[in-house]
Formats: structure tokens, C-alpha cells, sequence
DNA sequence: TTCTTTCTTGCAACTCAGTTGCAGATTTGC
DNA sequence: GCAAATCTGCAACTGAGTTGCAAGAAAGAA
């Protein structure tokens, strides 16, 4: 875990700091993107201060080592990119009665066709709907 | 203009009220999701306050007849549902250098299969990549 | 190893957009 | 026109993200 994230930092060129090796690992550990707090609760006292957590994931994001996943208002959640495709991500499930989000790696959908002149640099698709622990309920 | 947004309150069911008038027909001339200022912006000094924006877009939002387009960080984006398919609505596509936002009601995409257990009430798809203009420059 | 440069961290203070409580004003159905 | 139910505006607040700055740590050179 530790050295997957190493290696990781060592692919981007990056330093290789405590801060960044636990943010890293926390992600790696978490089925689901974390908000910034989230990442931090993830660690545990051992937690850095939480503009080290921005700045770093700011930095992360840029060398493509982590990306935003547009699934809430008011918070901005991040997730390890290595799983990713190139240009597309997995889908993302959030049910509106529990409110957790998973993701979807197992489905895959089709690139939407841009008009000419467009070019596309990632596609994010974002669902809403109940999941099935919530639907066996109600 | 006015007329419509009245139409689209009664077929809601909701109270006609100047504020809500003012906020639905500043969508309608919209191309692209508004944020709330956006909104106030395009009303102009006959603009509501900002509190009255908040909760009749979150009161509208309940009533399906906005819905939160989720484009960027740290602002909520909202846009009218009533062009929208029942479940899934145009791809919003983000210029990486001009960040114009803009909706591809052209393009269509399939629905994503979900995990049997789960039901789709909503799919949005966001796309970043570089729009013709800025296509053209560089 | 030690030095030096460059980058990173933590603190504190700040910004910005969204959110809530409350009292007065409007809308709607009767 | 009246009463009840809603809606509005103000002001004060919250919470997550953001910035400046000085101290601390990593990486490469000597």
C-alpha cells in the first residue's frame, strides 16, 4: 500500500513526503471518492493539516495523479486516476434516499459524439437513483 | 417569456410570485446553467435577494422543475428540467481554457446498465476537453 | 556527509457561496 | 375582503476552500 504509493509519486516526478504517501494510501484504501476531510478522518490523527491535504491534492490533480468526480454540491470529491481510462472514468452512483456513492467500474458507456471543432479531453457520467439495499426497502 | 414561466409555476403547482417569474424566465433565456448570482445577475437590479433565489431554486429543484448541472467546483449550476428527457438530460460540455460551459442538446448518449438491485432515476454526463474557438487558437 | 537550493508544511486569517431564523409582506382559497 | 398558509428580505452564520508567510524537509551537488 505504502510502496504502491511511492511508486506512484515516483512515476509523477513528485517528491515523496509523508503527507502526500498517506493522502495517496488513504485513497488507494476507498471504494469511493473523499472529499477533503473525508481523506483526512481516512488517516487519522496522524492526518496532515488540512491545507496540506488542499494543496496537495490541487498538485495531485494537475499531474493527473488524482481527479475531481462532479457528484455533490458544496464539496469536492477526489479519486485516485490510475483506474481510469484515458479519457473516461467510471460512472458514478449516488442513491438519493442513503446519499452514498459508488462507483461503477464494472459499467462502461459509449463517448459522446462532439460537434466539429470540439475535442474532448474526459467524459464523467454521474447517476442518480437507489441503489439496492435501498430499494429492497422501500 | 413571462407568460411561459407562469405556465411552468401553475403546471407545478406553485404560487406565482414575482421572484419566481423573475427566476424562471432568466433561465429560459439562458444557453447555459446559471449560478445563483448568474441568475440575480440577469434579472438585474429588479433581482430578488439572494435568499429568495436560494430557496425558490431549491424549492423548484423539488418539484423537478430546475435541476442542479453539476459543472465546477464551489458553485451550484442549475438550469430548467423541462427540456430535459424524463431521465436523462443534454451532456454539459467545459472548455479546460475558456471554461464556458455549454449544453450539447444535440448529442445523445445510451444509459449506462446499472447493477441489477439498482434503479436510475437521473443521468448526467459532463465533458471536458477544448471547445472550437479556443480549438482554432492554439 | 554536509551544504544549498527548492519545494513542502502548518498556522492563522480570509473569502465566498450557501444556509438559517425571524418578522413583516403576499398570495390564494373562501 | 378576510384569514390561513406561504413567501420575502434582512442580517447573521456556517463550512469548505483558499492565500500569505515563515519555518521545516527532500533532493541533488559538493
Amino acid at each position: 500500500m505504502r510502496n504502491k504509493a511511492i511508486d506512484i509519486l515516483q512515476a509523477a516526478k513528485l517528491r515523496q513526503t509523508e503527507p502526500r504517501i498517506a493522502i495517496i494510501s488513504a485513497m488507494m484504501t476507498s471504494e469511493h471518492p473523499l472529499t477533503q476531510e473525508q481523506i483526512a478522518e481516512q488517516i487519522g490523527t496522524a492526518a496532515p493539516n488540512k491545507t496540506t491535504i488542499y494543496r496537495n491534492l490541487m498538485h495531485l490533480a494537475e499531474k493527473n495523479v488524482v481527479h475531481e468526480a462532479y457528484i455533490e454540491e458544496r464539496s469536492q470529491y477526489f479519486e485516485l486516476a490510475h483506474q481510469c481510462g484515458k479519457v473516461q472514468c467510471h460512472p458514478h452512483f449516488t442513491c438519493s434516499r442513503c446519499h452514498e456513492t459508488s462507483c461503477l467500474t464494472g459499467a462502461s458507456a459509449p463517448l459522446v459524439t462532439l460537434p466539429s471543432g470540439f475535442s474532448m479531453q474526459r467524459q464523467q457520467i454521474r447517476i442518480e437513483g437507489v441503489c439496492d439495499k435501498c430499494g429492497q426497502t422501500g
